[in-house]
DNA sequence: GGAACAAATGACTGATTAGTCAATCATGGG
DNA sequence: CCCATGATTGACTAATCAGTCATTTGTTCC
């Protein structure tokens, strides 16, 4: 019985209906699911979901910065064990590649609603905070003077960018290819074009 | 009268419904976007939309088949007056940017619909086919020893996938950069991973 | 045992959906 | 002028939608 409590806690009802939102909203994207669906998904009554998130928007906000939160977190493990530039962004590098080849969904979910009009302005400049150890850590390898002269926004851009190429790539290939390397690969074909010298 | 009916052949029922799919699957989404709201901005009743495109699904996958056909011919523009390698890929990039940067709508609409479980893979097969030109350009600079040693497909993602990157930029800035100038950046930055030497 | 409270339920509603189709319209030939 | 043909229309339908709420179920105290 108690076991059961404990049980409830860990996977409880607005656990298992946001992890069916996650599932059904990236293959069948945000009206394309109805919260049946949903709700059936996750094994609740439809009146259920609605004691959790009080409308379906509140439902992917609530989604968008679980998730984003967690790449967030991923992203900087590790980090202060680093101490040259060119270290850290390949911390980052690898941990973003991590990510999202363990969490196929949460990646597809942040490819298809980063740049939904479903997700509330305000939800994403929350969202936006948790992201400034990034900026930070670039700017201070632009002041060391480890890159060319290119805009701050490019190269956050395309390092984050190429990275979440990279994760498509092993995604949708069939398994063959050697993770690892290909990360090597990915990121001396990026760093390459970035670092001075 | 005469001029009503090549007005009609230029701008027929079909092309306006078709661009106003364009502006609001872009804006609100497949399912978000209704078939009558899509009348109503093309000025059609309810019925015309079916006249020409026997389902919702038809239409989108019309739309993604004309799309990616546009962008496939702005990619060769000019691409055989160039003899170099780097030339024939740096002309591929600008043509990629140019296209997306004049061409907002299609460009969101490439984003957001490509991975989209609504297209057919029928409609996806039929427009790979457009793209083999882009593949055989990089496969002739791989054996002709241009590039540092990495694996086709990663190439061919990361140069399509960071202009599309630059895209996105220039999309988003305040309208105050020089697009010239990032292009110039942007390239530099990626052939500078990928040429040998 | 049972009172008190919260969590969960699912039948229900008014609004909206994709798609239909009988009626209307415009055009061009005879 | 009128009829035939095909394009266009919008009221209509069965299905589905997000969200409600009166009721039932489960838990915790005494």
């Amino acid at each position: 019985m108690g076991c059961w409590t404990m049980e409830k806690q860990v996977h409880g009802k607005k656990e298992a209906i946001i992890g069916a939102a996650l599932k059904l909203f990236t293959e069948r994207g945000f009206y394309g699911t109805s919260t049946a669906q949903i709700s059936r998904e996750a094994g609740v009554a439809t009146g259920t979901l609605f004691n959790y998130f009080s409308t379906k928007e509140d439902l992917i906000n609530d989604l968008y910065y679980e998730v984003k939160g967690n790449l967030s977190q991923s992203l900087r493990e590790g980090l202060g064990d680093e101490s040259s530039f060119q270290a850290k962004i390949k911390r980052m590098w690898s941990n973003l590649i991590d990510w999202g080849v363990s969490n196929p969904q949460e990646f597809l979910f942040t490819e298809h609603f980063c740049s939904s009009p479903y997700i509330s302005k305000l939800t994403r400049d929350e969202v936006l905070k948790e992201y400034t150890f990034f900026r930070d850590v670039v700017r201070e390898g632009m002041e060391e003077g480890q890159m060319k002269e290119f805009p701050q926004d490019l190269i956050m851009s395309i390092l984050f960018d190429s990275g979440k190429t990279v994760v498509r790539l092993i995604l949708n290939s069939p398994g063959t290819q050697d993770k690892e390397q290909l990360i090597e690969n990915s990121f001396q074909l990026i760093w390459g074009g970035l670092a001075k010298e």
